[in-house]
RNA sequence: UGCCGCAUAGCUCAGCGGUAGAGCAGCUGACUGUUAAUCAGCGGGUCCUAGGUUCGAAUCCUAGUGCGGCAGCCA
């Protein structure tokens, strides 16, 4: 048995006439008397085939066994349908039903179940119109994200993801140890001593590329990593996950403006991809989960983004006229409310906010002249909030280590980091995306775990 | 982690102190073209767990567990 060639999404598109062989799910069934019609999905399309079955042509035990959930192997005619609904149907003259699904067992019913059931069903929920449709549009947005950089000359470049330097700062972090062992139910550690473990000192999951991500750049000048990251933080929220993957461009002789011109170009680059080879999906999307998305989508693939500085932020928001939870002044963190009322009220596309307050910024990113902000933005879009942080670095050497000491740093934990700036040293800006916000944007969903197959989060390590 | 809400049939939910309910799914049957097919009939329960209040608890109270929403942390 080789694999699958002839894929639904192909046979849809062949003419009246042909015989075809098509394998997939049934997704449901309906029998009349004389005449059964089947929905049979592989997952290459939106769409469904319909199978016609006369019943008079087949075992009626053949018959009685199909239902939803099973696999199927068909053969048949293709035929124009008679029927609104679908331009072409099969009619079958051969049917093999590869793995039943027993019906008083599968979980899935052709009427609507809620995301938080299939999250308990996760192995089977790619199986479901919605799931389906995000996993081929996350599918399609990884491979033009791959395709935007190679493009552009970028180099595919591999970050490890086990790290023994906790310089990042952007979170809690996982350790990984061969230390920890589990006896009678509890865990228990054969060597207390860091210096005894497997990598001889305390080493974590990774929780961003972007240092050594800037190493590689400052050398094969634009690079990208695109692979999973981790955060242990305990957040509960839709928009959080321990497990997410996160592409990290990475430019040198760039500053911040082109940094900001490359996080635009990239996510309206994803976005026109999605929209012209997933309109089926999207238009599921619009139609079933987020009216409208269609047509936001469309404005942000043509329209540049709202550039505002944070100061410009603060202002905005303090004749805003509206009352926050959190008030709001310079020198202060944005919150979700104030992200959401500048770009869903203010500016209604995303946005970017640059040159930040140096106190609420990670010690990586560049200094600008006033002494008072560095060169960072966030890309915030409607509904999500940050979609992308990123900045210039700070190429500086002396300024580099002022900012490690004023952070309380430790200055010997950066040597290498510091090195760049010793030997070569050059302006370079890169950003971080978190995939799965981007594909909540892309396609409406709001619960961050409806995006990933499985996810990994406070209290969940199923499947 | 904080605040709020929810937990009843396979699923979605109603019931809110007095014998456990509906729709869908399932089963049986009818029907030659369905589109979440339709129509008739049938079966289906540890009302999350442990305490408590009460003559009596799915219902009220306490604790726990799980889930969700919002916030925080960020991508």
């Amino acid at each position: 048995m080789h694999y699958v060639k002839q894929y639904i999404k192909n046979v849809l598109q062949q003419e009246p006439g042909d015989t075809v062989t098509v394998k997939g799910w049934v997704k449901t069934k309906r029998a009349s008397k004389g005449i059964q019609f089947i929905q049979l999905s592989d997952g290459s399309c939106f769409t469904d085939l319909q199978i016609v079955i006369d019943a008079s042509k087949f075992e009626e035990n053949l018959l009685k066994e199909i239902s939803t959930g099973c696999s199927l192997l068909v053969e048949g005619t293709l035929v124009e349908s008679p029927a609104a609904g679908q331009k072409v149907e099969l009619s079958a003259t051969d049917i093999e039903i590869v793995g039943s699904a027993p019906v008083e067992d599968y979980p899935l019913q052709k009427k609507g179940a809620t995301f938080e059931f299939l999250r308990e069903i996760a192995h089977l929920r790619c199986r479901t119109n919605t799931f389906g449709a995000v996993n081929r549009i996350r599918s399609k947005a990884s491979w033009a994200i791959h395709q935007f950089f190679n493009e552009r000359g970028f180099h595919y470049v591999n970050t490890p993801i086990i790290t023994a330097s906790d310089c990042e700062g952007a979170g809690e972090m996982f350790y990984v140890s061969n230390s920890l062992a589990v006896e009678n139910g509890e865990y228990k550690l054969k060597n207390k001593n860091p210096q005894e473990d497997f990598f001889a000192k305390p080493a974590y999951l990774t929780v961003s590329g972007q240092l050594e991500g800037e190493t590689l750049a400052c050398g094969l000048t634009n690079v990208y990593t695109f692979g999973p990251t981790f955060r242990a933080e305990n957040s509960n929220s839709a928009r959080h996950l321990a497990e997410f993957w996160m592409i990290e461009p990475e430019m040198a002789f760039c500053n911040l403006e082109g940094d900001m011109a490359l996080a635009t170009e990239f996510i309206q680059y994803v976005i026109k991809y999605a929209l012209d080879n997933c309109s089926d999906d999207i238009e599921f999307f619009n139609k079933r989960i987020e009216p409208g998305i269609l047509e936001t989508l469309e404005h942000v693939v043509n329209s540049d983004f709202e550039h505002v500085s944070y100061t410009d932020a603060i202002k905005y928001l303090e004749n805003s006229g509206e009352k926050f939870e959190y008030p709001i002044h310079w020198g202060a963190d944005l919150q979700s409310e104030h992200e959401r009322w500048l770009t869903e009220k203010k500016i209604g596309k995303p946005v970017i906010v640059y040159n930040y307050p140096k106190e609420i910024k990670a010690f990586y990113m560049r200094l600008n002249d006033d002494n008072k902000t560095v060169a960072a933005m966030d890309v915030l879009v409607p509904k999500i909030g940050e979609i992308i942080g990123g900045s210039q670095r700070e190429e500086r050497h002396n300024v580099l280590v002022q900012r490690i000491k004023e952070q309380n740093l430790e200055e010997e934990a950066y040597w290498w980091y510091l090195d760049l700036r010793k030997f070569g040293t050059v302006p370079h800006a890169g950003f971080g995306l978190g995939l799965e916000r981007l594909i909540m944007y892309i396609t409406g969903m709001k619960n961050i775990r409806d995006v990933i197959p499985y996810y990994r989060c406070p209290r969940n390590a199923d499947f």
